[in-house]
DNA sequence: AATGAAATATTTGTCTGACAAATAGGTTAT
DNA sequence: ATAACCTATTTGTCAGACAAATATTTCATT
């Protein structure tokens, strides 16, 4: 018996034609900021209706891959990525693996710590005063002011993203704010209740300190502290969490 | 003088719908394989008109957020957010920010090199036999093999992913996978000229007798003299581009 | 009664044609 | 010369229709 008669024709005219565009962009057959033809002349082009060239385009839009602007001298045109779109993106997609219960806690204290350590060694070496600025302004507020724990949460998480960016170093910028960064949220709402803030300001006092100092193995030391107080955090709060389910099993 | 009327209406309907029902989808209101409304009834709730649903429904597609069937029992589901979907999206996403240049070579090269000494302390401690005997075939391939210059380096990246996977943490595979590895090719696209295969091949070959040992030290050490030898050979590209533009300057 | 084929209903996919809205450029009147 | 208006172009939205896929039901045959 032959099969397959047509590979799949049955992929959906609309994805066909975005993944046709894609791959023109993506090949750098169409330039940043280059008109696509319209939306009629694409459809002619493809020989399918101006609604479907439509859905095809909403795909790219979705992906930031063009704009379109209405009017003469209109159109669709070629977008520039930019890294704050991309940040955004992908920390959406990495959201939602950990929102599926992708990562266990184990997994993303043991990688944040190492990954951490890594910042904090370029962080010593690259950080300007700008970026010791900024950081100070999070542990001022964080040791003086009485903070909400979604306030404390987003206070911690922009300090550490100070340390990413004081590493000057735009691929490690990407891994921080994109990947590790969402992953805080779904760490801490396990944990935040067994957090005492003040052990957690004080680590951020000294890891500042270090960073000032340019003296990165103490930076590590620091930063592998607070991670195993926040792993033993986790701990505590899975063993809680046990005993409750255990406790009450309906 | 007012300003900001109504807040700028105009962002589009299909846009504004798309925003809407991605919020419900990632607070959790929409449960993995629920079934949306059918594509009319949408319309009608948001008075809007099919096609317009529709475009709304093609953004949200392309993120993979949903999917959609024909048919009775058929409509739109929402999507189980699938690792190596994710993986692909954020790969698209590097490659593009790496086209436009937003890494030069020496951040790539230094990132990596950092990033592969946690990944390889990982792999010495979680390799399993199935990683050695993976990484023991791309070695093999490219000792005895004669491979083409695209062959080697798929076959380089194939060999530092098994260390990636080897390590165990599916936050450290998602850095290496969907960060790191979009990163090769555009680095290695200037370099390869004035790379020796047999000097890289000679590097996996003590890279993996020291995960096959668990002796993460002498890992690390590998590592951070392969990847010296790669700066050193972009550099060389560099300067003879260098050069090249120099004595041809038009 | 069991099985298989045909009819049916539902839902997404696509088409056609039209009008609305934004916007750049040209035209006219003051 | 300037300001207001008109016009052409292009995307945004709408309405209604038919095509295609597919699960369910019905009916005929064995």
């Amino acid at each position: 018996m032959a099969i397959n008669y047509q590979s799949i024709v049955s992929e959906g005219l609309s994805k066909q034609i975005a993944r046709s565009i894609r791959k023109a962009i993506l090949d750098g057959n169409l330039q940043v900021d280059e008109r696509l033809p319209t939306e009629e002349e694409l459809a002619k082009q493809f020989s399918v209706s101006r609604p479907t060239v439509r859905e095809a385009l909403k795909r790219l839009a979705a992906q930031n891959l063009i704009r379109t602007q209405r009017g003469p001298s209109g159109g669709t045109f070629v977008n520039k990525p930019s890294f704050e779109e991309s940040v955004n993106s992908i920390y959406t997609i990495t959201t939602l693996l950990a929102s599926i219960g992708e990562f266990n806690l184990h997994e993303i204290a043991e990688a944040r710590a190492e990954l951490e350590c890594v910042f904090s060694r370029f962080a010593c070496a690259n950080r300007r005063e700008d970026h010791l600025e900024a950081m100070a302004r999070e542990l001022a507020s964080q040791k003086t002011m009485k903070l909400s724990d979604a306030e404390f949460c987003r206070s911690d998480v922009r300090f550490h993203q100070q340390i990413a960016l004081a590493t000057d170093n735009a691929v490690l910028i990407l891994v921080s704010r994109a990947i590790l960064e969402p992953l805080h949220p779904s760490a801490n709402m396990t944990a935040f209740k067994y957090q005492d803030y003040s052990v957690i300001t004080r680590f951020h006092e000294r890891l500042l300190d270090c960073i000032r100092d340019r003296d990165a193995a103490c930076a590590e030391d620091v930063i592998r502290s607070q991670m195993h107080y926040y792993q033993e955090t986790y701990e505590h709060a899975l063993d809680v969490k046990r005993q409750e389910s255990a406790a009450s099993p309906f």
